[in-house]
DNA sequence: CGCCGTATCACTAGTGATACGGCGGTGCACTAGT
């Protein structure tokens, strides 16, 4: 066991801090002592630096698996520029003969980068096998779950990877995941019962939850401009496709006296770089974005998320309102919602989803099966499963029951939406936690259209109260102040 | 499922009503051809 003593030192000496954020020093000691985690720690409490200090402690190689180059790429950047020269990002932007060098010198990384796409190249995966790992990190893990069985099929194959690595000590880290997809992940990594996992609350009690319902596109336009023009800047708004983000970014442009910028994956590469950069530079005040915009941006002034269409589901919901208020400042997450928006979900859900007759087609046809993986997604899917050695009966019954699992979800994000409760309470209960959200409970039932947010903003201020539903405040004042009730 | 753009119809030549097809999110790696 290694003592508290050493591991401040070692905290104050590799990252210049004299305290361990809430749940990263119980991550770090589990690990150090040989055990397996799943570590579901709320945005901005540093999961990186749990395994980074594994890493610089030991002095054993990590393995950390990560879903994006861009992602990547920054881990890579920020331990450079914290002098750690042993880092690299294993990549299809490296050139073969870079490849092969690194490949030849593998042991003399500290931390290697990795895309899960990665492990299907026999020549990576028998380099790998051949260093003396330390630990293996699955970063945002819930794309096991959000991302495996319809989109990117090899984050399922991270188990057999474990096995062939010889079960090395394993880090599974994300800021949300239900129980259910907590047991996916353990059981897709083959982790066994023995793992221990490290939760933290998801609640994010600085971020006020709010739900706005509008008749037709037309109206909630006019309220969109309305919001902007009176929140307090930088904010981003989500949407669920890639043309309303444009346009709405044109009005939002012409409309307000605010830089508004767009982000999804129709943009070139340096585009969207660019417009990234520019928003943690404070020169974009508001993103107009879709589901591509988010992982691993770590802005601390967002101050609103804004949902312009129904979120996909409540994981990924509470992923993108995450991203707000990292600085503990008062901050809002809004959905605007009109009944409408229910079908373009819908059908996004399950579009990605081979049916069980063009699984037939597929099957019967293996040519077609062939020329259509190039261009058609679900023949793709289809394609690597067979690839992976699933039967067509299987995943007839895979995809299936995803597609419950998908509509449930959306059924839950729709009585998120529709509830008269507390919404704080609603997605702590759907996370799993029993703990009574420190705010009033009227609050959010007393948001309604007329709100004007900007007087939550102001309060926050006037009373340099971050949180002020937090415990301790007069509630009733508060709220006979922002809401103009007796 | 619902929206949007285009085609087709109507009636006295440009516009309005209806019908219908297509579209709608997220990324890695690898290959072929320049």
């Amino acid at each position: 066991m290694v003592s508290e003593k050493e591991l401040y030192a070692h905290l104050k000496q590799e990252f210049g801090f004299t305290r361990f954020k809430a749940g990263q020093k119980q991550v770090i000691q589990r690990l150090l002592a040989g055990g397996s985690t799943v570590a579901i720690l709320p945005t901005g409490t540093g999961k990186s630096l749990c395994y980074q200090f594994v890493g610089t402690y030991t002095n054993q190689t990590v393995l950390i698996i990560s879903p994006l180059l861009s992602l990547m790429q920054d881990q890579v950047e920020q331990l450079r520029l914290k002098g750690e020269k042993r880092v690299v990002a294993l990549n299809s932007n490296l050139s073969y003969a870079a490849k092969k060098q690194i490949l030849a010198n593998l042991h003399q990384y500290l931390f290697i980068y990795l895309a899960p796409e990665m492990l299907n190249n026999p020549v990576v995966l028998a380099a790998l096998t051949d260093i003396d790992l330390g630990l293996l990190v699955v970063d945002e893990a819930h794309c096991i779950s959000a991302w495996g069985p319809d989109f990117r099929p090899d984050y399922l194959q991270l188990g057999k990877l474990r096995q062939k690595l010889g079960f090395p000590v394993t880090l599974a880290l994300t800021a949300t995941a239900t129980k259910r997809v907590t047991s996916d992940m353990m059981r897709s990594l083959k982790l066994g019962r023995k793992v221990k996992v490290i939760r933290n609350s998801v609640d994010r009690p600085n971020i006020f939850l709010a739900v706005e319902k509008s008749a037709d596109t037309q109206e909630k336009n006019q309220r969109l401009i309305q919001l902007i023009r009176s929140l307090p800047a930088p904010g981003l708004i989500y949407f669920s496709s890639k043309k309303q983000c444009d346009q709405i970014c044109a009005l939002l442009n012409a409309k307000s006296k605010l830089t508004v910028a767009s982000y999804h994956a129709g943009l070139p590469a340096g585009d969207r770089y660019a417009v990234q950069q520019q928003f943690l530079g404070g020169q974009i005040d508001l993103i107009c974005a879709t589901s591509a915009f988010g992982m691993g941006i770590n802005k601390p002034d967002i101050r609103y998320v804004i949902h312009y269409h129904l979120p996909e589901n409540l994981e990924s919901y509470l992923q993108e309102i995450g991203r707000a208020g990292r600085d503990g400042q008062q901050s809002l997450a809004l959905i605007l919602y009109s009944e409408q928006d229910r079908g373009l979900q819908q059908h996004l859900a399950l579009s990605a989803l081979p049916t069980n007759a063009e699984l037939e087609i597929l099957q019967n046809s293996p040519q077609l099966l062939e020329k259509s993986s190039q261009e058609n997604q679900s023949a793709q899917l289809v394609w690597r499963y067979m690839q992976m050695g699933v039967s067509f009966p299987q995943m007839s019954a895979v995809f299936s029951q995803r597609r419950t699992e998908k509509l449930q979800a959306l059924q839950q994000i729709l009585a998120y939406v529709n509830t008269q409760g507390c919404r704080r309470k609603f997605i702590l209960r759907y996370f799993d936690e029993t703990k009574t959200p420190q705010h009033f409970r009227k609050c959010c039932q007393l948001a309604n259209e007329s709100f004007d947010y900007q007087q939550l903003f102001d309060l926050a201020k006037t009373k340099n109260e971050p949180n002020i539903f937090a415990g301790g405040n007069d509630y009733e004042q508060i709220l006979k102040n922002l809401f103009k009730t007796d």
